[in-house]
DNA sequence: CCAATAATTATACGGTCGTATAATAATTAA
DNA sequence: TTAATTATTATACGACCGTATAATTATTGG
Protein backbone atom coordinates (compact mmCIF):
# COMPACT_ATOMS: atom_id res chain seq x y z
CA UNK A 1 0.00 0.00 0.00
CA UNK A 2 3.05 2.40 0.34
CA UNK A 3 4.89 4.05 -2.53
CA UNK A 4 7.37 1.88 -3.79
CA UNK A 5 11.18 2.16 -3.06
CA UNK A 6 13.45 2.91 -6.14
CA UNK A 7 16.26 1.30 -3.64
CA UNK A 8 17.77 4.79 -3.70
CA UNK A 9 19.79 3.88 -1.18
CA UNK A 10 21.43 1.15 -3.09
CA UNK A 11 21.93 3.43 -5.97
CA UNK A 12 23.72 6.24 -3.90
CA UNK A 13 25.82 3.26 -1.79
CA UNK A 14 27.50 2.25 -5.52
CA UNK A 15 27.54 5.13 -6.58
CA UNK A 16 29.60 6.23 -3.64
CA UNK A 17 32.00 3.30 -4.13
CA UNK A 18 32.62 4.59 -7.39
CA UNK A 19 33.94 7.68 -6.61
CA UNK A 20 35.73 6.57 -3.89
CA UNK A 21 37.67 4.76 -6.02
CA UNK A 22 39.08 7.88 -7.43
CA UNK A 23 39.31 10.43 -4.24
CA UNK A 24 38.74 8.09 -1.50
CA UNK A 25 36.32 7.96 0.96
CA UNK A 26 37.15 11.27 3.49
CA UNK A 27 37.23 13.07 1.39
CA UNK A 28 33.26 12.14 -0.48
CA UNK A 29 30.61 14.61 -0.92
CA UNK A 30 27.34 13.89 -0.54
CA UNK A 31 26.10 15.88 -3.14
CA UNK A 32 28.37 14.72 -5.67
CA UNK A 33 27.38 11.41 -4.49
CA UNK A 34 23.61 12.60 -5.48
CA UNK A 35 24.70 13.78 -8.99
CA UNK A 36 26.18 10.93 -9.34
CA UNK A 37 23.39 8.31 -8.76
CA UNK A 38 20.97 10.83 -10.07
CA UNK A 39 19.11 10.58 -6.40
CA UNK A 40 17.54 13.85 -4.58
CA UNK A 41 20.24 14.61 -2.15
CA UNK A 42 16.97 14.45 1.13
CA UNK A 43 17.56 10.38 0.47
CA UNK A 44 20.68 10.25 3.06
CA UNK A 45 18.79 11.51 5.34
CA UNK A 46 15.74 9.74 5.03
CA UNK A 47 17.73 6.52 4.65
CA UNK A 48 20.93 6.87 6.76
CA UNK A 49 19.86 9.80 8.87
CA UNK A 50 23.86 10.62 8.97
CA UNK A 51 27.03 10.45 6.41
CA UNK A 52 28.73 8.53 9.16
CA UNK A 53 26.10 5.90 8.81
CA UNK A 54 26.09 6.35 5.20
CA UNK A 55 30.02 5.59 4.79
CA UNK A 56 30.28 2.75 7.43
CA UNK A 57 27.34 0.80 5.08
CA UNK A 58 29.54 1.99 2.03
CA UNK A 59 32.51 0.35 3.40
CA UNK A 60 30.88 -2.67 4.85
CA UNK A 61 29.96 -3.35 1.47
CA UNK A 62 33.52 -2.62 -0.03
CA UNK A 63 35.46 -4.37 2.31
CA UNK A 64 33.48 -7.49 3.13
CA UNK A 65 34.10 -9.75 0.68
CA UNK A 66 37.80 -8.45 0.35
CA UNK A 67 38.73 -9.69 3.67
CA UNK A 68 36.78 -13.13 3.50
CA UNK A 69 38.49 -13.45 -0.02
CA UNK A 70 41.85 -13.79 1.28
CA UNK A 71 42.86 -17.38 3.40
CA UNK A 72 46.21 -18.17 4.15
CA UNK A 73 45.94 -21.87 4.39
CA UNK A 74 49.35 -23.00 4.16
CA UNK A 75 49.82 -26.87 3.21
CA UNK A 76 50.60 -28.75 5.74
CA UNK A 77 53.31 -30.89 3.77
CA UNK A 78 56.98 -30.06 2.89
CA UNK A 79 59.61 -28.65 4.65
CA UNK A 80 58.94 -25.59 6.73
CA UNK A 81 60.98 -23.12 4.93
CA UNK A 82 58.76 -24.15 2.23
CA UNK A 83 55.79 -23.85 3.67
CA UNK A 84 56.86 -20.43 4.35
CA UNK A 85 57.62 -19.60 1.31
CA UNK A 86 54.73 -20.62 0.06
CA UNK A 87 52.76 -18.34 2.36
CA UNK A 88 54.35 -15.04 1.64
CA UNK A 89 54.23 -15.55 -2.31
CA UNK A 90 50.74 -15.79 -1.68
CA UNK A 91 50.48 -13.21 0.48
CA UNK A 92 52.81 -11.16 -1.89
CA UNK A 93 50.45 -11.80 -4.95
CA UNK A 94 47.69 -10.82 -3.64
CA UNK A 95 49.21 -7.56 -2.00
CA UNK A 96 50.27 -6.82 -5.43
CA UNK A 97 46.78 -8.13 -7.36
CA UNK A 98 44.82 -6.20 -5.05
CA UNK A 99 47.14 -3.57 -4.55
CA UNK A 100 44.62 -0.45 -5.37
CA UNK A 101 42.18 -1.83 -2.42
CA UNK A 102 44.86 -1.78 -0.38
CA UNK A 103 45.80 1.89 -0.72
CA UNK A 104 42.36 2.60 0.04
CA UNK A 105 42.61 0.55 2.83
CA UNK A 106 45.54 2.18 3.95
CA UNK A 107 44.35 5.82 3.14
CA UNK A 108 40.63 5.04 5.64
CA UNK A 109 42.80 3.83 8.17
CA UNK A 110 45.09 7.19 7.89
CA UNK A 111 41.69 8.58 8.54
CA UNK A 112 40.66 6.85 11.13
CA UNK A 113 37.72 5.61 9.59
CA UNK A 114 36.34 3.17 12.37
CA UNK A 115 34.36 0.54 9.91
CA UNK A 116 37.78 0.00 8.11
CA UNK A 117 39.50 -0.04 11.42
CA UNK A 118 37.62 -2.75 12.91
CA UNK A 119 38.63 -4.84 9.72
CA UNK A 120 41.97 -4.57 9.77
CA UNK A 121 42.47 -5.14 13.46
CA UNK A 122 40.68 -8.22 12.91
CA UNK A 123 41.69 -9.32 9.80
CA UNK A 124 45.44 -8.46 9.29
CA UNK A 125 46.43 -10.17 12.92
CA UNK A 126 45.26 -13.32 11.27
CA UNK A 127 47.06 -13.72 8.90
CA UNK A 128 50.06 -12.68 10.50
CA UNK A 129 49.66 -15.31 13.11
CA UNK A 130 50.52 -17.62 10.22
CA UNK A 131 53.87 -15.94 9.13
CA UNK A 132 54.65 -16.01 12.63
CA UNK A 133 54.22 -19.64 13.22
CA UNK A 134 56.21 -20.35 10.33
CA UNK A 135 59.19 -18.33 10.90
CA UNK A 136 59.56 -19.76 14.08
CA UNK A 137 59.48 -23.55 13.76
CA UNK A 138 62.07 -22.38 10.24
CA UNK A 139 64.54 -20.98 13.35
CA UNK A 140 63.99 -23.60 15.64
CA UNK A 141 64.85 -26.18 12.84
CA UNK A 142 67.67 -24.03 11.71
CA UNK A 143 66.88 -23.40 8.47
CA UNK A 144 66.06 -19.81 9.27
CA UNK A 145 68.82 -17.85 11.81
CA UNK A 146 67.53 -17.18 15.00
CA UNK A 147 66.51 -13.13 15.16
CA UNK A 148 64.28 -11.59 16.72
CA UNK A 149 60.67 -11.59 15.34
CA UNK A 150 60.63 -7.67 16.09
CA UNK A 151 63.64 -7.87 12.93
CA UNK A 152 62.25 -10.67 11.29
CA UNK A 153 58.87 -9.96 11.09
CA UNK A 154 58.50 -5.92 9.55
CA UNK A 155 61.33 -7.05 7.29
CA UNK A 156 59.27 -10.13 5.42
CA UNK A 157 56.31 -8.25 5.38
CA UNK A 158 58.25 -5.37 3.95
CA UNK A 159 59.44 -7.21 0.78
CA UNK A 160 56.10 -7.53 -1.16
CA UNK A 161 53.81 -4.68 0.38
CA UNK A 162 56.50 -2.11 0.03
CA UNK A 163 56.68 -2.64 -3.97
CA UNK A 164 52.95 -3.15 -3.61
CA UNK A 165 52.30 0.06 -2.16
CA UNK A 166 54.81 1.73 -4.28
CA UNK A 167 53.54 0.89 -7.24
CA UNK A 168 50.08 1.58 -6.28
CA UNK A 169 50.82 4.89 -5.24
CA UNK A 170 52.53 5.87 -8.52
CA UNK A 171 49.36 4.30 -10.45
CA UNK A 172 47.73 6.24 -8.34
CA UNK A 173 48.75 9.74 -8.80
CA UNK A 174 49.38 8.95 -12.55
CA UNK A 175 53.44 9.11 -12.93
CA UNK A 176 54.04 8.33 -15.94
CA UNK A 177 57.71 6.99 -15.73
CA UNK A 178 60.00 6.73 -13.56
CA UNK A 179 64.09 7.35 -14.74
CA UNK A 180 62.88 7.64 -17.99
CA UNK A 181 61.35 3.89 -18.03
CA UNK A 182 57.53 3.77 -18.51
CA UNK A 183 55.28 2.79 -15.12
CA UNK A 184 53.86 0.11 -17.30
CA UNK A 185 57.56 -1.79 -17.82
CA UNK A 186 58.30 -1.27 -14.44
CA UNK A 187 54.93 -2.20 -12.92
CA UNK A 188 55.28 -5.60 -14.79
CA UNK A 189 58.58 -6.28 -13.09
CA UNK A 190 57.22 -5.70 -10.01
CA UNK A 191 54.07 -7.12 -10.11
CA UNK A 192 55.22 -10.22 -12.25
CA UNK A 193 54.82 -13.55 -10.23
CA UNK A 194 58.15 -13.96 -11.05
CA UNK A 195 59.26 -10.43 -9.07
CA UNK A 196 57.34 -11.58 -6.52
CA UNK A 197 59.18 -14.70 -6.06
CA UNK A 198 62.07 -13.64 -6.33
CA UNK A 199 61.41 -10.88 -3.63
CA UNK A 200 60.72 -13.80 -1.28
CA UNK A 201 63.41 -15.61 -1.80
CA UNK A 202 65.74 -12.51 -1.54
CA UNK A 203 64.73 -11.77 1.96
CA UNK A 204 64.32 -15.26 2.95
CA UNK A 205 68.44 -15.66 1.99
CA UNK A 206 69.10 -12.85 4.18
CA UNK A 207 67.28 -14.65 7.06
CA UNK A 208 69.43 -17.87 6.58
CA UNK A 209 71.57 -19.47 8.72
CA UNK A 210 75.58 -17.89 8.23
CA UNK A 211 77.47 -20.98 7.97
CA UNK A 212 75.65 -22.83 5.13
CA UNK A 213 74.58 -19.88 3.31
CA UNK A 214 73.33 -20.97 -0.16
CA UNK A 215 70.02 -19.56 -2.27
CA UNK A 216 66.59 -20.24 -1.25
CA UNK A 217 64.97 -22.73 -2.99
CA UNK A 218 64.27 -21.54 -6.24
CA UNK A 219 61.31 -21.61 -9.28
CA UNK A 220 57.65 -22.12 -8.45
CA UNK B 1 59.45 54.21 10.54
CA UNK B 2 56.82 51.46 10.20
CA UNK B 3 55.38 49.44 12.94
CA UNK B 4 57.55 46.60 13.90
CA UNK B 5 57.20 43.25 12.55
CA UNK B 6 56.22 40.65 15.20
CA UNK B 7 57.03 37.59 12.65
CA UNK B 8 54.06 36.06 13.28
CA UNK B 9 54.47 34.95 9.35
CA UNK B 10 57.15 32.96 11.01
CA UNK B 11 54.67 32.00 14.05
CA UNK B 12 52.15 31.00 11.83
CA UNK B 13 54.27 28.35 9.67
CA UNK B 14 56.19 26.59 13.17
CA UNK B 15 52.56 26.33 14.59
CA UNK B 16 51.49 24.83 11.26
CA UNK B 17 54.39 22.63 11.07
CA UNK B 18 53.62 21.44 14.73
CA UNK B 19 49.88 20.30 13.22
CA UNK B 20 50.76 19.11 10.16
CA UNK B 21 52.65 16.48 12.02
CA UNK B 22 49.94 14.55 13.56
CA UNK B 23 46.79 15.33 10.98
CA UNK B 24 48.74 16.21 7.43
CA UNK B 25 48.50 19.08 5.29
CA UNK B 26 45.89 18.30 3.50
CA UNK B 27 43.38 19.40 6.37
CA UNK B 28 45.33 21.81 7.83
CA UNK B 29 42.66 24.59 9.31
CA UNK B 30 43.60 27.84 9.04
CA UNK B 31 41.66 29.11 12.00
CA UNK B 32 43.12 26.28 13.97
CA UNK B 33 46.86 27.55 13.16
CA UNK B 34 46.01 30.94 13.88
CA UNK B 35 44.80 30.33 17.42
CA UNK B 36 47.98 27.66 17.81
CA UNK B 37 49.92 30.71 17.25
CA UNK B 38 48.57 33.18 18.50
CA UNK B 39 48.42 35.12 15.78
CA UNK B 40 44.94 36.91 14.25
CA UNK B 41 43.79 35.06 11.43
CA UNK B 42 43.89 38.06 9.08
CA UNK B 43 47.31 37.44 9.15
CA UNK B 44 47.52 34.94 6.54
CA UNK B 45 46.03 37.16 3.97
CA UNK B 46 48.47 39.21 4.92
CA UNK B 47 52.00 37.63 4.61
CA UNK B 48 50.69 34.80 2.20
CA UNK B 49 47.62 35.67 0.30
CA UNK B 50 46.03 32.00 -0.13
CA UNK B 51 46.28 28.90 2.07
CA UNK B 52 48.46 27.18 -0.61
CA UNK B 53 50.66 29.83 -0.83
CA UNK B 54 51.27 29.38 2.95
CA UNK B 55 51.00 25.44 2.89
CA UNK B 56 53.92 25.31 -0.24
CA UNK B 57 56.06 27.44 2.61
CA UNK B 58 55.22 25.08 5.32
CA UNK B 59 56.07 22.54 3.14
CA UNK B 60 59.09 24.03 1.97
CA UNK B 61 60.88 24.72 5.19
CA UNK B 62 59.99 21.26 6.67
CA UNK B 63 61.82 19.43 3.75
CA UNK B 64 64.76 21.70 3.60
CA UNK B 65 65.72 21.05 6.79
CA UNK B 66 65.58 16.76 5.99
CA UNK B 67 67.31 17.32 2.71
CA UNK B 68 70.15 18.81 4.13
CA UNK B 69 70.77 15.54 7.20
CA UNK B 70 70.60 13.16 4.20
CA UNK B 71 72.63 14.53 1.67
CA UNK B 72 75.38 15.19 4.39
CA UNK B 73 74.76 11.42 6.17
CA UNK B 74 74.82 9.55 2.51
CA UNK B 75 78.34 11.20 1.18
CA UNK B 76 80.65 10.49 3.23
CA UNK B 77 83.60 8.72 1.85
CA UNK B 78 84.80 5.00 2.14
CA UNK B 79 84.08 1.94 0.16
CA UNK B 80 80.96 2.19 -2.56
CA UNK B 81 78.82 -0.03 -1.11
CA UNK B 82 79.60 1.27 2.33
CA UNK B 83 78.37 4.52 1.26
CA UNK B 84 75.05 2.50 0.54
CA UNK B 85 74.94 1.38 3.28
CA UNK B 86 75.28 4.91 4.96
CA UNK B 87 72.63 6.50 2.55
CA UNK B 88 70.26 3.75 3.32
CA UNK B 89 70.99 3.80 7.23
CA UNK B 90 70.68 7.31 6.79
CA UNK B 91 67.27 7.32 4.70
CA UNK B 92 66.42 4.56 7.54
CA UNK B 93 66.35 6.91 10.73
CA UNK B 94 65.18 9.40 8.60
CA UNK B 95 62.13 7.38 7.90
CA UNK B 96 61.90 6.01 11.25
CA UNK B 97 62.61 9.46 13.43
CA UNK B 98 59.80 11.02 11.20
CA UNK B 99 57.51 8.36 10.57
CA UNK B 100 54.40 10.62 11.95
CA UNK B 101 55.28 13.13 9.21
CA UNK B 102 55.92 10.62 6.38
CA UNK B 103 52.19 9.11 7.45
CA UNK B 104 50.97 12.51 7.50
CA UNK B 105 52.83 12.99 3.93
CA UNK B 106 51.50 10.09 2.63
CA UNK B 107 47.85 10.91 3.59
CA UNK B 108 48.27 14.02 1.46
CA UNK B 109 49.51 12.54 -1.25
CA UNK B 110 46.26 9.71 -1.16
CA UNK B 111 44.39 12.78 -1.02
CA UNK B 112 45.92 14.45 -3.82
CA UNK B 113 47.09 17.58 -2.53
CA UNK B 114 48.33 19.87 -5.00
CA UNK B 115 51.13 21.26 -2.97
CA UNK B 116 52.37 17.99 -1.48
CA UNK B 117 51.93 15.95 -4.42
CA UNK B 118 54.73 18.72 -6.66
CA UNK B 119 57.01 18.20 -3.65
CA UNK B 120 57.32 14.65 -3.82
CA UNK B 121 57.23 14.44 -7.56
CA UNK B 122 60.32 16.65 -7.80
CA UNK B 123 62.22 15.65 -4.38
CA UNK B 124 61.56 11.92 -4.08
CA UNK B 125 63.88 11.63 -6.85
CA UNK B 126 66.41 13.30 -5.81
CA UNK B 127 66.59 10.62 -2.70
CA UNK B 128 66.17 7.48 -4.97
CA UNK B 129 69.34 8.70 -7.73
CA UNK B 130 71.40 8.82 -4.78
CA UNK B 131 70.89 5.55 -4.19
CA UNK B 132 70.41 3.91 -7.69
CA UNK B 133 73.69 5.40 -8.51
CA UNK B 134 75.26 3.67 -5.44
CA UNK B 135 73.63 0.20 -6.07
CA UNK B 136 75.12 0.70 -9.93
CA UNK B 137 78.29 1.24 -8.75
CA UNK B 138 77.92 -1.65 -6.57
CA UNK B 139 77.02 -3.84 -9.23
CA UNK B 140 80.00 -2.58 -11.11
CA UNK B 141 82.62 -3.19 -8.82
CA UNK B 142 81.36 -6.43 -7.85
CA UNK B 143 80.25 -5.82 -4.26
CA UNK B 144 76.82 -6.46 -4.88
CA UNK B 145 75.26 -8.96 -7.52
CA UNK B 146 73.93 -7.97 -11.16
CA UNK B 147 70.27 -8.03 -11.12
CA UNK B 148 67.65 -5.74 -12.46
CA UNK B 149 66.91 -2.30 -10.45
CA UNK B 150 63.39 -2.81 -10.87
CA UNK B 151 63.94 -5.81 -8.33
CA UNK B 152 66.68 -4.16 -6.24
CA UNK B 153 65.26 -0.68 -5.33
CA UNK B 154 61.67 -1.79 -4.21
CA UNK B 155 63.54 -4.13 -2.34
CA UNK B 156 66.06 -1.79 -0.48
CA UNK B 157 63.27 0.79 -0.09
CA UNK B 158 61.39 -1.67 1.54
CA UNK B 159 63.04 -2.46 4.20
CA UNK B 160 63.08 0.65 6.78
CA UNK B 161 60.45 2.19 4.75
CA UNK B 162 57.90 -0.41 5.71
CA UNK B 163 58.65 -1.01 9.07
CA UNK B 164 58.30 2.52 9.91
CA UNK B 165 54.94 2.87 8.47
CA UNK B 166 53.50 0.20 10.10
CA UNK B 167 54.77 1.02 13.04
CA UNK B 168 53.38 4.87 12.53
CA UNK B 169 50.28 2.97 11.65
CA UNK B 170 50.05 1.12 14.33
CA UNK B 171 50.56 4.43 16.82
CA UNK B 172 48.79 6.69 15.00
CA UNK B 173 45.76 4.09 15.82
CA UNK B 174 46.96 3.66 19.18
CA UNK B 175 47.48 -0.05 19.06
CA UNK B 176 48.19 -1.10 22.68
CA UNK B 177 49.67 -4.34 21.76
CA UNK B 178 50.68 -6.41 19.80
CA UNK B 179 51.10 -10.33 19.88
CA UNK B 180 50.33 -9.20 23.68
CA UNK B 181 53.50 -7.06 23.18
CA UNK B 182 53.33 -3.62 24.36
CA UNK B 183 53.55 -1.22 21.04
CA UNK B 184 55.80 0.50 23.22
CA UNK B 185 58.45 -2.03 23.09
CA UNK B 186 57.74 -3.67 19.78
CA UNK B 187 58.43 0.57 18.84
CA UNK B 188 62.24 0.37 20.28
CA UNK B 189 62.62 -2.90 18.57
CA UNK B 190 61.80 -2.03 15.51
CA UNK B 191 63.14 2.21 15.55
CA UNK B 192 66.59 1.61 17.37
CA UNK B 193 69.27 2.13 15.69
CA UNK B 194 70.86 -0.81 15.59
CA UNK B 195 67.51 -1.85 14.40
CA UNK B 196 67.81 0.36 11.40
CA UNK B 197 71.20 -0.56 10.79
CA UNK B 198 70.24 -4.51 10.99
CA UNK B 199 67.69 -3.73 8.38
CA UNK B 200 69.99 -2.72 6.25
CA UNK B 201 72.77 -4.86 6.62
CA UNK B 202 69.79 -7.89 6.13
CA UNK B 203 68.54 -6.41 3.36
CA UNK B 204 72.91 -5.95 1.55
CA UNK B 205 73.40 -9.30 2.75
CA UNK B 206 70.85 -10.77 0.56
CA UNK B 207 72.42 -9.04 -2.28
CA UNK B 208 75.56 -10.12 -2.32
CA UNK B 209 77.21 -12.12 -5.16
CA UNK B 210 76.89 -15.84 -4.56
CA UNK B 211 80.43 -17.31 -4.19
CA UNK B 212 81.46 -14.36 -1.20
CA UNK B 213 79.06 -14.89 1.01
CA UNK B 214 79.66 -13.18 4.07
CA UNK B 215 77.66 -10.84 6.54
CA UNK B 216 77.55 -7.03 4.80
CA UNK B 217 79.62 -4.49 7.01
CA UNK B 218 78.73 -4.40 10.64
CA UNK B 219 79.12 -1.88 12.85
CA UNK B 220 78.28 1.44 12.89
C1' DC C 1 54.07 66.45 17.96
C1' DC C 2 52.88 64.94 13.55
C1' DA C 3 52.85 62.64 9.32
C1' DA C 4 54.05 58.40 7.08
C1' DT C 5 54.28 53.58 7.01
C1' DA C 6 53.82 48.93 8.08
C1' DA C 7 51.66 45.44 11.26
C1' DT C 8 47.71 43.85 13.53
C1' DT C 9 42.79 43.37 14.72
C1' DA C 10 37.89 42.66 14.29
C1' DT C 11 34.62 41.46 11.34
C1' DA C 12 32.17 39.93 7.47
C1' DC C 13 31.38 37.99 2.72
C1' DG C 14 30.54 34.16 -0.19
C1' DG C 15 30.81 29.43 -0.74
C1' DT C 16 30.41 24.53 0.59
C1' DC C 17 28.86 20.94 3.40
C1' DG C 18 26.04 17.92 6.38
C1' DT C 19 21.64 17.92 8.10
C1' DA C 20 16.73 18.77 8.61
C1' DT C 21 11.89 19.40 7.21
C1' DA C 22 7.63 20.56 5.07
C1' DA C 23 5.32 19.65 0.90
C1' DT C 24 4.30 16.44 -2.63
C1' DA C 25 3.95 12.07 -5.23
C1' DA C 26 2.94 7.22 -5.81
C1' DT C 27 0.97 3.15 -4.35
C1' DT C 28 -2.74 -0.11 -2.46
C1' DA C 29 -6.21 -1.85 0.83
C1' DA C 30 -10.79 -0.90 1.98
C1' DT D 1 -12.54 6.98 -4.63
C1' DT D 2 -10.42 7.61 -0.59
C1' DA D 3 -7.56 7.02 3.36
C1' DA D 4 -3.27 5.40 4.86
C1' DT D 5 1.47 4.78 4.19
C1' DT D 6 5.87 5.20 2.34
C1' DA D 7 9.12 7.43 -1.03
C1' DT D 8 10.78 11.50 -3.09
C1' DT D 9 11.50 16.46 -3.88
C1' DA D 10 12.65 21.23 -3.13
C1' DT D 11 14.50 24.07 -0.07
C1' DA D 12 16.67 26.01 3.77
C1' DC D 13 19.22 26.16 8.26
C1' DG D 14 23.43 26.48 10.65
C1' DA D 15 28.20 25.57 10.92
C1' DC D 16 32.69 25.91 9.02
C1' DC D 17 36.29 27.58 5.97
C1' DG D 18 39.19 30.46 2.98
C1' DT D 19 39.41 35.01 1.78
C1' DA D 20 38.96 40.00 1.96
C1' DT D 21 38.91 44.64 4.00
C1' DA D 22 38.22 48.66 6.79
C1' DA D 23 39.66 50.29 11.10
C1' DT D 24 43.16 50.48 14.58
C1' DT D 25 47.74 50.25 16.58
C1' DA D 26 52.68 50.87 17.00
C1' DT D 27 56.76 52.81 15.44
C1' DT D 28 60.08 56.49 13.70
C1' DG D 29 62.01 60.32 10.84
C1' DG D 30 61.25 65.18 10.23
Amino acid sequence: MPRPSQNTDQQLVEAARDLMRSAGISQLNLRQVAKKAGVNLGMFHYHFKTKEAFTRRVLQETYDKFFQEFTLESSKDGETLGQLRGALVALGKFAVRNRRMFLAILHDVLNKDKVVLDFVKTNIPRHGEVIVGLVRKCQKEGSLRKMPLSSVMPFLMGTNALPAMMLSMMEHLEIKRVRFIPLKLIAFEIASEKAIENRVDLALSALRPLTIQSKSRRGR
